[in-house]
RNA sequence: GGGUAGGUUGAGCAGGUGGUGAGCUCCGCUGACUGUAGAUCAGCCGUCUUUCGACUGUGGGGGUUCGAUUCCCUCCCUGCCCA
């Protein structure tokens, strides 16, 4: 439950890093069947800027959602503009990839930052870093991320709005077991689990979530596995207890053509689909798959035209939030294990449906 | 008819003034993408070969030469100018 509405879980948030989900507006997040999304604090802070959002009433009102939104703290910019930033014990300091200019953030400031943007679900910031790094530097990270979690908390600014706090600990199982001890501790509203999916293999991402899971036990706050992820990861993460999940790929593969079906994933700019009349995907009520063919979408995305990103990102965002209601029908119906074979089926490497139709 | 500038691998170009032309950009074919520096990026893109590599290719034909994209002759095609 959230100042803006409640959330079935397991569930998806698509993300919306720069007050916009790319794409898709309000209306098709709606039709989609999305209940929340996220925003985040690094981005929205540069532009353009956490005071000027503030001003024009907030996040919500700013980009026109009204319903739940959650916002990353910048902790993942820590690591992905790794070659932009400088961490320090008290905070990061940015080169702005937009200008070059200069930008502070800490625990504090991200804090006020996601006050500013009024967002029903503030992240603590947190370090992630490379999980194959040298383990010192992994716990360095962690027992920094624990700190900031403290300094997080203390700053929050504003009783309306819930703070998640993040566990991290790469993927060294004594690591994640401290993490969780110390990041369970205090009195944050949810946990989420950072710092996976960023190369990590798939059996170290499962091994990890069985240590969390069972390291959390029965706290019975939500847990939301950040950054992940593929359909099939979603069964993964459910499997071990995973109530939410936000992942730019259904957005971000659907602008380089990849779609996601029941019959797993097609590359619309494959030269095999220039002449298919079928929908994307039968099943899908989607406005991508109720109106148009695969042709005409392959089409418009070798014209290069913005339609195309368009109707691939309703397709996607549609289908990945109709897999999550499907879980979720799954688990009070027990077929959650036969509804897993047929998604992973679909999906295979090397399933000649993965393969373009000839 | 005269003059002039050209003709390079699907397209558009670069280059090369006697000593091994496969270089670029498009197009095309594939792949990647996980808390979005991404409508992005990577590989391939003459033929044969998994690779290594081999072969072919500078409008056609002929000539000179050890060797021609380069020099000579001739023909064809295109743009522009003049009649």
């Amino acid at each position: 439950m959230t100042p803006h509405g409640r959330i079935d879980t397991p569930q998806f948030m698509p993300v919306g890093t720069q007050a916009t989900v790319k794409a898709l507006t309000p209306g098709d997040l709606q039709a989609a069947g999305a209940q929340m999304i996220l925003g985040n604090t690094y981005h929205l802070n540069l532009r353009p800027t956490s005071e000027r959002i503030a001003r024009l009433g907030g996040l919500h009102r700013f980009m026109g959602w009204d319903g739940p939104i959650l916002t990353d703290s910048g902790g993942f910019q820590v690591f992905s503009l790794a070659d932009l930033r400088r961490v320090d014990d008290d905070g990061v300091t940015f080169s702005s990839h937009v200008d070059g200019s200069t930008h502070r953030l800490t625990p504090e400031r991200a804090m006020e930052i996601q006050a500013l943007l009024g967002s029903d679900v503030a992240m603590a910031f947190d370090q992630l870093v490379d999980p194959s790094l040298p383990h010192a530097e992994v716990a360095d990270a962690m027992e920094r991320t624990h700190r900031w979690a403290e300094r997080s908390l203390a700053a929050r600014g504003r009783a309306d709005q819930a703070v998640f706090g993040i566990i991290q600990g790469g993927v060294d199982a004594s690591l994640r077991r401290e993490s969780v001890a110390a990041i369970s501790s205090l009195p944050f509203d949810g946990l989420a689990v950072g710092g996976l999916s960023v190369g990590e293999s798939k059996a170290e991402m499962a091994a990890t979530l069985d240590v969390v899971a069972s390291a959390l036990d029965v706290d019975p706050r939500p847990r939301y596995l950040m950054g992940v992820g593929s359909p099939l990861d979603f069964f993964t993460a459910v499997e071990r207890g995973i109530d939410l999940f936000d992942c730019v790929l259904p957005t971000r593969v659907a602008r380089t053509g990849q779609v996601w079906t029941d019959a797993g994933r097609l590359n619309l700019r494959n030269a095999a689909f220039l002449d298919d009349p079928a929908p994307i995907d039968a099943s899908c009520a989607c406005e991508a798959c109720r109106g148009f063919s695969r042709a005409y979408v392959a089409h418009l995305f070798r014209a290069r035209e913005l339609l195309a990103y368009r109707l691939a990102s309703v397709h996607n965002v549609t289908w990945t939030l109709e897999l999550m209601r499907r879980l979720r029908v799954s688990l009070v119906e027990g077929t959650f294990a036969e509804l897993h074979a047929r998604i992973t089926a679909a999906f295979a490497r090397g399933d000649p449906q993965y393969r373009a139709p000839r």
